[in-house]
DNA sequence: CTGGATCCAAAAAGATACTG
DNA sequence: CAGTATCTTTTTGGATCCAG
């Protein structure tokens, strides 16, 4: 019988990424699971750069502008003098919030256990 | 006055890191997470790079490499020819088997919330 | 089959100065 | 206060060839 088709072959738009794969994509990034970490409440730019040590003002700007991208962020910019700018998770960033405790969870007991 | 000691001065081991910037650091890296999530079985070397489309094998050596350094991986060679390799989560990794679920539920989720 | 060693390219991060 | 623009440096990843 002949093949009236190519089964091997998948269109461009069905290949299926991998979940796992699909959060790697969103995490990537040197400081936005602190990030997220720090956005389990509502915070201002000067507040996040505050709270994650080593990071520049143009690093926090990048990071932020990709996880809005990733629509993981919301950003709210109020009409005022001077600037004030705040940051929020959306309902998909509200949503990775257990897997961010569970991360500091396990970190904790990864720490301890390698200082032994 | 010459100070006697430096209050404001932290010693270098007693710095603590976030925990979950710890995770941050064990799992950053292009391929950690997927090739994580494939060790949930024991694999063989050649298997892993099947199962993780688009890897090449220096990169997975790499990879492996540093996981194994964070003893997240175990590297077990069989004295064999042709070689054989196995490698397997070690107890830490096996407690970051549970964040890897909800990394791939999340990820499902969030692939097709953004297609609509 | 499972790698190591090199070399190169690309991406990411960081430093700095400037701005509404 | 909250950025942007530019430049430099560092870090990663990838391609290729060699080897036990």
């Amino acid at each position: 019988m002949a093949r009236s088709s190519f089964e091997g072959e998948i269109p461009e738009e069905q290949i299926e990424v991998c979940p796992v794969t699909e959060t790697q994509n969103v995490i990537a990034g040197k400081w936005k699971i602190i990030i997220l970490w720090h956005l389990r409440e509502t915070r201002r730019f000067g507040e996040l750069q505050r709270l994650v040590p080593g990071i520049s003002k143009a690093i926090l700007t990048s990071q932020l502008r990709e996880l809005e991208k990733d629509q993981m962020v919301n950003r709210v910019v109020y009409q005022e003098v001077p600037p004030k700018v705040e940051y929020s998770l959306t309902e998909a960033g509200e949503q990775f919030i257990p897997i961010l405790e569970s991360m500091g969870v396990w970190g904790k007991k990864y720490a301890a256990r390698r200082k032994s």
